[in-house]
DNA sequence: ATTTTTTAATTGCATGTACAAACAAATGAG
DNA sequence: CTCATTTGTTTGTACATGCAATTAAAAAAT
């Protein structure tokens, strides 16, 4: 058989980051009228729905690393959507009267992206890929730590 | 139910960048014998596969922005790796000898990545989720275009 | 109580990536 | 033939992200 299209197909970290990099691009469209990039918006839709809610949860709960939260906050600070509260070493993070009224926006935004990928891809198998790509994510995750 | 661990968890856009950050630090740990992040062996691999290589198909076959494959680009031929022949507006792309002589390293970092993956995920999951995520990344990039 | 260790957060530095704009060359239209 | 359009490549700029090292506070050990 000739050479497939994408010779790295069968390769995971290949597959995965050029979907990663697709969905992201589809979700910094949806979410391009919040003014927001995706990762700032879940940031703020975190602290949102959980106020006074640690860095230190923020990236256990968005699996980042400690330090990419503190940028992300950094960012969302600045622009005056929440505010960080120095406590001892802790900090707790509560949205802003700015950050609050965006949040309808962001979530918005989100069932947008849903949609726009629904469509491409059909639900059932969007269903399938988000939960087989949650799983292995956690257990590489799991296997790290 | 309890909210999950992982709200996110039924969002495409986490989960697949969670994926790709994961596989993409098991990628880099086996290459880092090479001393080459992974993207950078893709390329320099494609580059021995097919000598005279142009920019341009390396970024369809990557699936990556021209603009990236350049720096991508940039970086080998910094480091000897591989030359580029400008030839009017083209650009041909070999392999040097030192990037020759890397290249069954790179081989054996892939096949190791691919090795510990399958050892955390288990052979055909990991097999069904490589094509899942590829289809799905082909389907969204079609879209765009 | 002092010292050691662990923990939370941040900072410096580096990487991978994209988009928009610039540029140069090739191609097509008149 | 000249001019406009398209095409391949590169630059400037920006962003998300991680790791290693640092700081500061809390907890544990002695």
């Amino acid at each position: 058989m000739a050479e497939p299209l994408h010779p790295y197909c069968r390769c995971l970290f290949y597959s995965a980051n050029a979907l990663a990099r697709g969905v992201t691009r589809l979700a910094e469209e949806a979410f391009a009228p919040s003014g927001l990039a995706p990762s700032l918006a879940f940031v703020l839709m975190s602290v949102n729905r959980h106020p006074g809610i640690q860095p230190k949860e923020l990236a256990r709960i968005m699996m980042l690393h400690p330090s990419t939260v503190t940028r992300l906050l950094e960012k969302l600070e600045g622009r005056g959507l929440l505010r960080r509260r120095s406590e001892g070493k802790a900090v707790f993070v509560h949205p802003s009267a700015a950050g609050k009224k965006v949040y309808p926006a962001l979530q918005a935004a989100w069932r947008h992206t849903y949609a726009r990928y629904v469509r491409v891809l059909g639900e059932s198998v969007a269903r399938d890929l988000t939960e087989g790509t949650y799983s292995a994510a956690v257990a590489l995750e799991t296997t790290s730590a």
